[in-house]
RNA sequence: CGGGGCGUAGCACAGCCCGGUAGUGCGCUUGCUUUGGGAGCAAGAAGUCGUAGGUUCGAAUCCUAUCGCCCCGACCA
């Protein structure tokens, strides 16, 4: 649409200055605000209800496959973090520490948990002792902090709240199955919930979790060309049972090392929700996380036109409420004009419009966010429109996103057309690649691209060099600048 | 952590160069009129000029330090 602006006053034109109008987004929006911490975040109730939308799904995805909750301690030993040499290294720049407590110092300082692994490598070396304990499936809901030097709201604070999922199992091999199985339940999230396509893949050498054996990620594209690590998997083979003792007593008698696997998403996932489908006018919600789904806006002239208005609005929200929907009605003493803009703004999907017109001929009128298409609805229509149009809504936004990631993902076999596309439109680069991390890096030095997975669909793969060494690759890979 | 930019009312900014009683727009409060895409008029409230120190008779303005935010680089969910 091509007069969007006129629609929108004190938002940043998201093609002018991307960055500015993410923020401004947030802001305006009341997602979120600066806490007093340098790179800390307050969630404010709009963006707390979404964040709980999303706990919600991915909690009732984690417990179709047989995933616990359970709650873990925030300080942390310091000797836990001495235990995996790889894991140390990885975060030791990140950690930050307690050392005083009761007005005394402490004899051992504590960290404030990065991620988890170490104290649950500990618990799980007491509790596990035979096959039959196996396989253990716990996911935490908690908060981390690593220290940060540059943070953004949403995708990099220094305190943000997750989901973190610690599994141990008999073999290697189980292991693998598990993370390539929580691998899968992110990617359902995120393209079936949030309605943002991505890319599953495993991760290379050089960008894989600290102490792990492999690392998958969900990557998804953002509508500025960068991509997004939006949740990860990750097999760690028996480094960490190795490094804690976590042994049991197999069928055959032996005492064998456990392998296991952790698994996590953040609430980076708002970020990157923002970013896929937000526009000029504000955020646009995808119904399944919408925390309003609907919103009533009445309409009326004068106290008859009021009165008859509120009747009908009542029963409209009684109504969805009782079908299920999240619905708010706007009586506040705005003009509906400013209302629609202010609720589109926040990215509501369906707005209701309700006045005297609509009182005579017992509808509503009813206009989409995401593209402002409008339809009259009759009152006993809406039980069942409603729910098609959030249909509609979600999938609209999930092909519109994924259009725009196959439209900007650049098939490139010569790398300077690699570098051609990193210095203008950006989006993925999908390459062919032999695994080479001196190459890995030479290409983010020059180009600021990382790779950031090797995806699981190889679909159209075909022998031939890898970019930039020629060497034989053994599949695709795809750069980006990533967030 | 390096380079650049910016901190003045809830928000966006002017004033600073050249020191002399703190401004504009939006928002907010009250009243009346309004209300189908950001309403109008009237009256009003609101700022230790990021913070600390210094220069000066006098500092938003000049100097020093410090903190925060934004952008660009090195490290990362």
């Amino acid at each position: 649409m091509s007069d969007n602006a006129k629609f929108v006053e004190d938002i940043t034109d998201k093609d002018d200055d991307f960055s500015k109008w993410y923020n401004e987004v947030i802001r305006k929006a009341e997602l979120a605000d600066y806490g007093p911490v340098r790179g800390t975040m307050i969630i404010r109730p709009y963006g707390y209800a979404l964040w709980e939308n999303i706990q919600k799904l991915l909690d009732t995805r984690f417990k179709e496959v047989d995933v616990e909750n359970a709650y873990f301690p925030l300080l942390i030993p310091k000797s836990f973090f001495e235990r995996e040499a790889e894991h140390i290294e990885g975060f030791a720049p990140e950690l930050a520490w307690v050392t005083r407590g009761g007005g005394e110092e402490l004899e051992e300082p504590l960290a404030i948990r990065p991620t988890s692994e170490t104290i649950i490598g500990h618990a799980y070396s007491r509790w596990i002792q035979s096959y039959r304990d196996l396989p253990v499936l716990i996911n935490l809901w908690n908060n981390v902090v690593r220290w940060e030097k540059r943070t953004t709201l949403f995708l990099r604070t220094s305190e943000f709240l997750w989901q973190e999922g610690h599994s141990a199992h008999r073999s290697i091999e189980d292991a693998e199955e598990r993370t390539r199985m929580m691998l899968e339940t992110y990617r359902a999230l995120a393209e079936e919930d949030l309605a943002m396509p991505v890319v599953a893949g495993r991760k290379s050498e050089n960008e894989k979790f600290a102490g792990a054996l492999r690392t998958y990620s969900i990557e998804a594209l953002m509508s500025d060309g960068k991509a997004l690590q939006a949740g990860t998997s990750h097999n760690l083979g028996e480094n960490f049972a190795r490094s804690f003792d976590i042994q049991y007593s197999d069928t055959d008698g032996q005492r064998k090392y456990c392998a296991t696997v952790s698994w996590g998403a953040s609430t980076r996932l708002i970020g990157g929700l923002i970013m896929t489908h937000g526009d000029n006018a504000g955020l646009i919600m995808p119904p399944k996380v919408a925390p309003i789904q609907a919103v009533i806006v009445p309409i009326w002239r004068k106290e008859e036109e009021k009165s008859a208005v509120a009747v009908l609005v009542e029963q409209l929200v009684k109504r969805l409420k009782a079908n299920g929907v999240r619905v708010k009605a706007d009586w506040r003493e705005e003009t509906p004009g400013w209302k629609y803009n202010e609720w589109e703004m926040r990215g509501v999907p369906v707005r209701l419009e309700v006045g005297p017109r609509d009182v005579k001929t017992n509808s509503v009128m009813l206009v989409r966010r995401d593209n402002r298409a409008k339809e009259a609805v009759p009152v006993e229509a809406l039980d069942n429109r409603l729910p098609q149009v959030f249909g509609e809504v979600q999938k609209g936004l999930f092909e519109r996103a994924l259009k725009f990631q196959a439209g900007n993902t650049h098939e490139v076999s010569d790398y300077d057309e690699f570098k051609q596309v990193m210095a203008g439109q950006r989006g993925f680069v999908k390459v062919k690649w032999a695994e080479d991390t001196e190459a890995e890096l030479k290409i983010k030095e020059e180009t600021k691209a990382t790779l950031r997975c090797v995806p699981l669909d190889q679909a159209g793969f075909t022998p031939g060099p890898s970019l930039f060494t020629g060497k034989p690759a053994t599949g695709y890979a795809l750069f980006a600048r990533a967030y």
